[in-house]
RNA sequence: GCCCCAGUAGCUCAACGGAUAGAGCAACGGCCUUCUAAGCCGUCGGUUGGGGGUUCGAGUCCCUCCUGGGGCGCCA
């Protein structure tokens, strides 16, 4: 699977921490050298980590362990010697050395103060990172055969898709974000055959659903809403115009409709919906065929006409391209699609959020790449392991044909769209999913979503009731900010850059789950800790001064936790 | 049969090849006259599926076996 193409990284103002932290290691350890106290050798790439334990401090690398044995010197004294030729660096507090060999650092107090101030400033941007140096990124996800509504494993696609499309964003790409409507092919097809039945059953006709047809109870409802609304005059047509007519409306008016409004609840907002069949009207199609042609990669066979996927990769199979009835098959769209995105529109990078049951599509779309003479590097395909639901204790096998599905809608009704996001969101991509529906269902108000948000409803109640009681946080003195809770707090938000960064090059949004949760643990045991308003009855309490920093505090937590949840797609309540 | 993904606490899942494998939920015991108790504190919980190997160091990489999911269509 692909990762983003590595960029130097570091924010327009500022390099980031764990670069400087890199470079200078690798100085110190160039100028131990030039001293005399360690030998000549060649310096292994510094890898700056954050250590699994606070107390050893923020940030570590383990780079003298791997010298050791080429120095002939005990990691430990390696690591003595190179931090006392570390530079100064304006973040760093301490610099220290542990057994067996790791140097650490301790980001400076005074320099994390500054960092409230420096994200009141700087806004909800404070965190963005920029690996893409605006590069155009097309991330495609949903893209569900448009033959009924969604179903619960396309959330965890659509949410995953936009994730990505999130975290990519303030990665410093320029993110498009499409969803491929397949309204071309059998599929379709069987769609509009099944539709005919059930409008004109509902009509009193007996018309027999097709073999392969869609057995969903949606589309008895749907074939009566359609008899209702248009009446008989399908039936008084040719059936083949007929159930032309019938899949359009089929496709605008039911399917596009309800995936619409299932993305709208989830506040997934598309650039564009892509029509499949519009490769077909706008000469994609013919142009992809001739360049395949031209590299000598079309073969006729078995009156087919075949992409010879083999002939770069003899590991490949072949893959039909034109059908033996003259219709091209979905794989000739898919490549006129990619000619699209790709030559037409030039986006440097396209990433398509696909299920795991396509996972046998890879290889023949990197062949695909090649024989359009396109850099393989510039597609990614994201596979995610498909979600079982268990449901009254029992495992369900999803199936649209066979009509036993959870829908997406159905599932953001009982559980509620923050939650769908949320949890579907938590998981690493490969990781299988087992969701069960009636335990989300029970326990949603134990969902961590839930426990996250209620930070910021707290923190939006805490800065309403400053406000009311004439509390400003003007003037405040950010170096007030000295107790340990004030300062992990800082620490936390400070963080959000690295886990954007993290998610972003691994195409792994469902870091920001994890980290939101800590966030909001640490701001509440911020919360429990340091009184932000004087009591209204006691003496005790917060300073005058002491409350002014601690509301500019809270913020500007506020601003790393509100842009967290918007970069998971959840709202910011300002009360639960 | 071949290919891809996974297997981590009772459950659902985290963990750039690094230090003592972490959360949430569940279970048990405490805590509200206080800026939101959708909260806080504490307890319980693990030979990271089994076995080999590479490495200074393996949940992470390699081999193998077992289990689960998904592929191996002129469907998408």
């Amino acid at each position: 699977m692909g990762r983003a193409p590595s960029g130097s990284g570091g924010g327009p103002a500022m390099l980031r921490i764990q670069t400087v932290l890199a470079l200078s290691t690798q100085e110190a350890i160039g100028k131990a050298q030039r001293a005399g106290d360690l030998a000549q050798l060649s310096i292994p790439d510094v890898v700056i980590e954050r250590p699994k334990s606070a107390d050893w401090g923020d940030y570590a690398t383990a780079v003298c362990l791997a010298l050791a044995r080429d120095a002939r010197l005990a990691p430990i004294e390696i690591a003595r010697r190179v931090v006392q030729h570390f530079p100064a660096v304006d973040f760093v507090g301490s610099v220290s050395v542990a057994p067996p060999g790791f140097i650490n650092w301790t980001l400076d107090t005074g320099w994390l103060q500054r960092q409230v101030d420096e994200v009141l400033q700087t806004g909800e941007h404070y965190a963005d990172v920029d690996l893409g140096h605006g590069r155009r990124v097309q991330v495609e996800y949903g893209s569900a055969n448009p033959t009924g509504p969604l179903h619960m494993g396309f959330g965890r696609n659509v949410v995953l898709g936009d994730g990505i499309a999130n975290v990519l964003a303030a990665a410093g790409y320029q993110v498009q974000r499409e969803y491929y409507v397949n309204d071309a092919g059998t599929q379709m097809g069987l769609f509009a055959q099944t539709l005919y039945a059930r409008y004109a059953q509902a009509l009193g006709e007996d018309v027999p659903v097709p073999d392969q047809g869609y057995m969903g109870q949606y589309m008895i409802d749907w074939g009566r809403e359609i008899a209702d609304q248009y009446g008989r005059q399908f039936l008084g047509i040719p059936r083949e115009e007929a159930v032309d007519r019938l899949k359009q409306i089929g496709l605008h008016e039911k399917v596009l409709t309800n995936v619409r409004a299932d993305c709208l609840a989830l506040g997934i907002h598309y650039h564009l919906w892509f029509h499949e069949t519009t490769l077909y009207q706008q000469g994609q199609f013919e142009k992809v065929m001739s360049i395949l042609k031209e590299n000598g990669l079309l073969v006729q066979r078995e009156g087919a006409t075949w992409f010879a996927a083999s002939h770069h990769d003899p590991a490949l199979k072949d893959e039909v391209v034109v059908r033996s009835n003259g219709l091209p098959g979905y794989f000739a769209s898919d490549i006129a699609y990619h000619y699209n995105k790709l030559v037409e529109r030039g986006f440097d990078w396209v990433i398509d959020v696909w299920g795991a049951d396509h996972q046998g599509h890879v290889p023949r779309m990197m062949a695909m790449m090649r024989g359009l003479g396109l850099d393989p590097a510039r597609l990614t395909l994201v596979l995610y392991q498909l979600v079982t639901i268990k449901q009254g204790g029992e495992d369900i096998r999803l199936s649209k044909r066979a009509g036993t599905l959870v829908y997406l809608s159905e599932l953001i009704r009982e559980v509620g769209a923050d939650a769908v996001r949320f949890t579907l969101l938590s998981r690493a991509a490969d990781s299988q999913m087992e969701f069960d529906v009636d335990l989300a269902k029970e326990q949603s108000d134990r969902n961590p979503v839930y426990y996250v948000q209620y930070a910021h409803a707290r923190m939006a109640s805490l800065l309403r009731e400053a406000e009311e009681r004439g509390f400003s946080g003007q003037d405040a003195n950010v170096q007030l900010l000295v107790h340990p809770a004030e300062i992990t707090l800082i620490r936390k938000m400070v963080e959000l850059g690295e886990v954007i960064e993290k998610a972003a090059v691994n195409l792994a949004p469902h870091h920001l789950t994890y980290y939101a949760q800590e966030l909001a643990t640490i701001f509440t045991l911020f919360y429990r800790d340091c009184r932000v308003l004087p009591r209204k009855t006691g003496e005790t309490g917060a300073s005058a001064q002491e409350t002014a920093a601690r509301l500019q505090l809270v913020r500007a937590a506020q601003v790393i936790l509100a842009r967290t949840l918007r970069l998971m797609g959840m709202g910011t309540p300002e009360s639960m």
